[in-house]
DNA sequence: TAACATTAGTTGCACGTGCAACTAAATGGG
DNA sequence: CCCATTTAGTTGCACGTGCAACTAATGTTA
């Protein structure tokens, strides 16, 4: 039951805090690759870290990796591409997919971009002990579980 | 010290969790939005409830309150002034302003916006006790109190 | 093998974002 | 009172997003 009788407490829940959360760290991290001269927006540092993992990933996987459309995937790489962080080369074994790769100006960019996160998670972990981080990861992961647990069943 | 000697341990961090769970959450609102029949953005329903609570808001104090930019805020009011949800009124005392107010339409369409969320909030916040929302609560504030106290000493 | 289905990637569309430059109105000081 | 500054809102630009429709290549199956 709520304090407010039928009304539901959408500001008393999760939802709205990691919004507004996601927001501030997305508008600070900008703020910081500024300052560094680290010339890449977050989602294209996504990408550029999951290269850097394992390089020669194609598109496909790439979307897959970081949870977004494929469309919208091609578009990054577009632009990455026009920067010259990596590049595309169609696979000879399949030819409609394309591996892409990390040019060296790209794995400079990525190097650059090290002390700018170590400076945003300075900032952002200030005070928060080792134990509230975990908790916090904990809950979120149940909060996804949920989600995509439901859409498991459909 | 980290495990990988000097690479910085973002994935361990808070940083990548929200952004990733906001990604989600946002994604099953839209969802259940458009099973609800809710023709809403989630954005527009947040410029809504400020509505809600408050009507007859200008665009500079939306904008503010809902911390998005004074031009993203006034193309967002442009498609709901055409979907009928809301409309502008130049303030009479100063000319430069426009207050907004929800129409009837804005009024019904918010309505149909408490179910869904509620369906949203039982789904998310299956098996996460009170407890540990205030706990998520707690140290999402102390991450957003973390970047703005930096900025106010800017 | 010919026909159909699936898959990788691209493109058009509508939406949302911040910044910078702009207009018009209000305000403040000489 | 007039000019400079500030303020509310709009617009152009570049970026990012998902969906749906499309092309081209691959896989399947009759």
């Amino acid at each position: 039951m709520n304090t407010k009788g039928v009304s539901i407490d959408f500001d008393g829940s999760i939802g709205p805090w990691i919004g507004k959360t996601t927001k501030i760290v997305d508008y600070y991290l900008q703020e910081i690759f500024n300052k560094h001269g680290v010339d890449l927006t977050k989602e294209q540092m996504i990408v550029l870290k999951k290269l850097h993992d394992t390089d020669g990933l194609n598109q496909n996987e790439l979307a897959f990796l970081t949870y977004r459309d494929k469309s919208s995937l091609a578009r990054l790489l577009s632009k990455m591409e026009k920067k010259k962080f990596i590049f595309r080369k169609q696979n000879m074994e399949d030819r409609r997919a394309n591996d892409v790769f990390l040019t060296p100006e790209g794995r400079a960019v990525f190097a650059r971009t090290r002390p700018a996160i170590k400076e945003l998670l300075e900032t952002m972990e200030e005070n928060i002990t080792k134990e509230e981080k975990q908790q916090v990861i904990k809950i979120l992961k149940k909060v996804q579980y949920n989600f995509t647990a439901q859409k498991a069943s459909l």
